[in-house]
Parts: C-alpha cells; sequence; structure tokens
DNA sequence: ATGGTGGCACCGCCA
C-alpha cells in the first residue's frame, strides 16, 4: 500500500487550519503530522480536522507554545508522549500504525519538535542553546538503546532545528555561527541521526549538492527573491524501510499563501 | 553592526 505523509510546522493550528484544509485538498496526504500548533489539547479543532476526513488523530499539546499532532486517515495507537527534557514543553507524539505493520514489527511513527534554541549559540549565556544540544543528546541516547534491543521499523519526523548540509543553507560561510547551523549543532544532530542509523528521506532524491529548503524567514522583505531559505524540516527512516521510500517533495508554493507559516511541508511517499 | 516579522499571552516570551 502506497501511503503519502506529510510534516508541516503550522506555527498556530488555529490560524492556519484554512492553509491546512488547502493544503490537504492539493495533496491529500495519509497521515499529517504538524509541528508548533500552539494550542491546549482541549482547544485542539478536533472538528474541523475530523470534517477533513481525518478520523484518527493524537495530540500532544500545551497552551501558548510548541505542541505536535498526528492527523490520520489509517488506524493509529497511541505510542508514547514523551517530556524528553522534563521541561514540561509539549515536544513529541509517537503513534503505532497497525494497519501497516501486518506479522512485521509495528510501524512506528514518532513527531518531534526540537527546541529552535534562541539566538546567541553559546551554552554558558543562552540556556535555550543548551537545552537544544541537551535535547539531541536525550534523542542520541534514547534511539541508542532502541537500536540495542531490535531493529525496528521506524520512522523519525518533524522540526528538527537543525540545517545540517551545507546546501541547507543559504550561505554555510554566512551560516556557521548562527544557530541551527553551527558545527556543534551539526554534530548532535548527526549523532542522534547515527544512533538508530536513520536515513535522511528527503537527500534520497534531492542529491546533497543541491540547495533545498523548507524555511524562510518572516523578516525578508522578499523571501522569494533573497531565497535565503535552510532546511530544518526532516524525514529519517530506519534502515529495514530504506527501500520503501518511493518520492519526496517539498511543498514550497504554501510559503506563498497568505498569512503563512514560515515552514512549508515535506511530503514523502512509501511503499509499506 | 543592526534590525527586520509573526503568534500568543498579556504588557514579554518565543520563534
Amino acid at each position: 500500500m502506497l501511503i503519502k505523509l506529510a510534516t508541516w510546522n503550522i506555527n498556530s493550528l488555529r490560524l492556519r487550519m484554512d492553509l491546512v484544509a488547502r493544503f490537504i485538498k492539493l495533496h491529500q496526504p495519509d497521515i499529517l503530522c504538524l509541528q508548533e500548533i500552539k494550542c491546549h489539547n482541549d482547544d485542539f479543532p478536533m472538528d474541523a480536522v475530523n470534517a477533513l476526513g481525518y478520523e484518527h488523530v493524537a495530540v500532544n499539546g500545551q497552551k501558548g507554545y510548541h505542541g505536535v499532532a498526528i492527523l490520520s486517515r489509517l488506524p493509529l495507537e497511541l505510542d508514547d508522549k514523551k517530556d524528553l527534557d522534563g521541561s514540561g514543553e509539549a515536544r513529541h507524539l509517537s503513534v503505532r500504525l497497525p494497519q501497516l505493520s501486518g506479522s512485521q514489527p509495528p510501524l512506528i511513527l514518532h513527531n518531534f519538535y526540537v527546541p529552535a534554541g534562541g539566538d546567541k549559540p553559546d551554552i554558558e549565556q543562552n540556556p535555550k542553546f543548551r537545552q537544544k544540544l541537551a535535547y539531541f543528546d536525550l534523542m542520541t541516547s534514547w534511539f541508542s538503546k532502541l537500536a540495542k534491543h531490535d531493529q525496528q521499523r521506524l520512522i523519525l519526523l518533524g522540526d528538527l532545528n537543525v540545517a545540517p548540509l551545507e546546501t541547507d543553507v543559504w550561505s554555510h560561510k554566512q551560516m556557521l555561527k548562527v544557530v541551527s547551523h553551527t558545527p556543534i549543532e551539526v554534530e548532535k544532530f548527526s549523532q542522534t541521526r547515527a544512533a538508530y542509523q536513520f536515513i535522511d528521506v528527503m537527500r534520497e532524491f534531492v542529491p546533497a549538492q543541491e540547495k533545498l529548503f523548507t524555511w524562510w524567514s518572516y523578516r525578508a522583505r522578499d523571501w522569494q527573491a533573497s531565497n535565503r531559505g535552510r532546511r530544518l524540516d526532516h524525514i529519517w527512516t530506519s534502515p529495514a524501510l530504506k527501500e520503501a521510500a518511493k518520492s519526496m517533495q517539498v511543498i514550497t508554493e504554501t510559503r506563498s499563501w497568505p498569512r503563512p507559516s514560515d515552514h512549508v511541508p515535506v511530503i514523502a511517499e512509501f511503499d509499506l
């Protein structure tokens, strides 16, 4: 069965429900993973989501900040809502997809919103940068432990807030001291990826020589003209699913819609 | 070197 999976940092779901509906009508993902929904579970627009054809929904929200959700047309079972660093922030949600598992080990989907890390890339002066690096360390140790048990069928995606490759930013040289592309962040990010030997699905389809962005700042006068983007959103799979990935698209057009999110959706299709 | 924009809660914080 060919499954279309999307991830999108929506930067307030309630404010942009119309954009989500427009995206869904155009691209019809089977599963849509959202980050920065910025609402409490009690305020989640469940009726509107259900009306769009997503009957199976998992939410880990909090008031005002952060928050992640998974909208699905296929049955899901809640796996976990991990507060990895004990901060109380809603940054993770995982589900099992029993219909795609059959006799194989269960397929698990992890949706992450990694801390952005503040402005100054200095752990002494900026506690948010310290939190971001620590968050990757916690992800690394968690997935290292999981990898020792058994090699599960995992998909890990979301806003990981790091642009790892030189071509994941508009200017490698000018970004080296900018949070999201500093060497220490790229190192921590790479350690997490190595912990489960995750495959960078986006780069399976777009060569590392080519620029690839999923985020453009609100602060640019003309985001398209300046094109100072970054690839902050990612889709990873465990090695067992490497061959299952059949396509990948970055849906840049949503950045031109009225009142857009600063992130755009990424879609991948998997034969599962 | 600086400030540029946006969302949410509330007069600042986070991105």
